[in-house]
DNA sequence: TTGCTGAGTATGGAAAAGTAAACTCAGATG
DNA sequence: CATCTGAGTTTACTTTTCCATACTCAGCAA
């Protein structure tokens, strides 16, 4: 324990508990995706799905909270815009993927595997991931930037350059 | 694409979009972790936390949510109750991590890193995981069985032995 | 025996999600 | 031109979840 952390818990503040928690990006990347049905239409998209018709068609969801959640992730970023065309039928939008949202996969992967592993059928998963050419099971596994992998009781938490204290009450 | 496929397809049949999406590993997680706070609560966890007052006193949230969250937690076997006592208090409940809540670890990583990518202050992200021992940054990333880093446009996904088409409406 | 403390439980109002149905409107059809 | 069509939006209503706060309860202590 340092100095600066010792005479803050004499004060009677524990950064660990009297941090400012909402200064936290799980908490803030849950704003973005922690509503109901987001992370399910996410999944849609990965699996080849853009069209609202084809949302609704395979989630079964409300088309107002579908519509609610596509304008989000389109104002976020995560998806992107453009339009397609039937013979016969007029232009309508589409939904695809953006790179910021690609960058979701990761926590999508380790939802999914924490399920295969512990809420499957008892037969198996309903969906494998491979690697495109290789075919191998993929998954997802935290590693350190010198590329070992890292078990998560050899992760440690320290503050960061945002870390703050909870404001005075 | 093979024959069958093809011919649930002539039958107007798609198994993208006819699948049970219900069945689905993504969807029975979030039906344990995706209710509000119950994610925040296992951060807490991993960062150290085990009370009911240090959580509510951290995160802020309702206590009769905090209540119904830890009980569905323990009820999943992703937390444990021990007991503990100060001295001059009686013994009292504490929430631990289970082997099941550890694994969810990969998951929060994916949230937490895409946040820190996407939504930290300007400055940079409150926390920092790093690996012990080795201290280089540490993050989730998809890697295949045999060891080779994976792009998510890499990741090719396939019904797996649980694929079910929904049934007939 | 009165008060204190940590860990909940109970409750009433606010917000979000679920449901169903009506509305919009560009292009196809007649 | 008038009408139809259907993806997508809006609206109105019900149900569920969330939130804030007050209350309970068991053991310790003065």
């Amino acid at each position: 324990m340092d100095a600066t952390t010792e005479a803050l818990q004499d004060a009677g503040v524990d950064p660990r508990l009297d941090r400012d928690a909402s200064n936290c990006s799980i908490a803030r990347t849950l704003e973005v995706v922690g509503e109901k049905w987001t992370i399910l239409i996410l999944r849609e998209v990965y699996y080849g799905s853009s069209r609202f018709s084809e949302f609704e068609r395979v989630l079964g969801c409300p088309r107002n909270l579908l519509a609610a959640r596509l304008r989000m992730l389109v104002e976020e970023g995560i998806l992107a815009t453009e339009t397609y065309k039937e013979p016969g039928s007029r232009s309508r939008p589409k939904y695809v993927i953006t790179p910021k949202g690609v960058d979701l996969v990761p926590a999508v992967m380790g939802l999914l595997q924490w399920g295969d592993r512990y809420r499957a059928d008892p037969e198996g998963p309903a969906m494998l991931s491979r690697h495109r050419g290789c075919g191998a099971h993929v998954d997802a596994q935290i590693r350190c930037d010198r590329g070992h992998a890292v078990q998560p009781e050899d992760i440690e938490s320290v503050p960061g350059p945002a870390f703050r204290l909870r404001s005075a009450e």
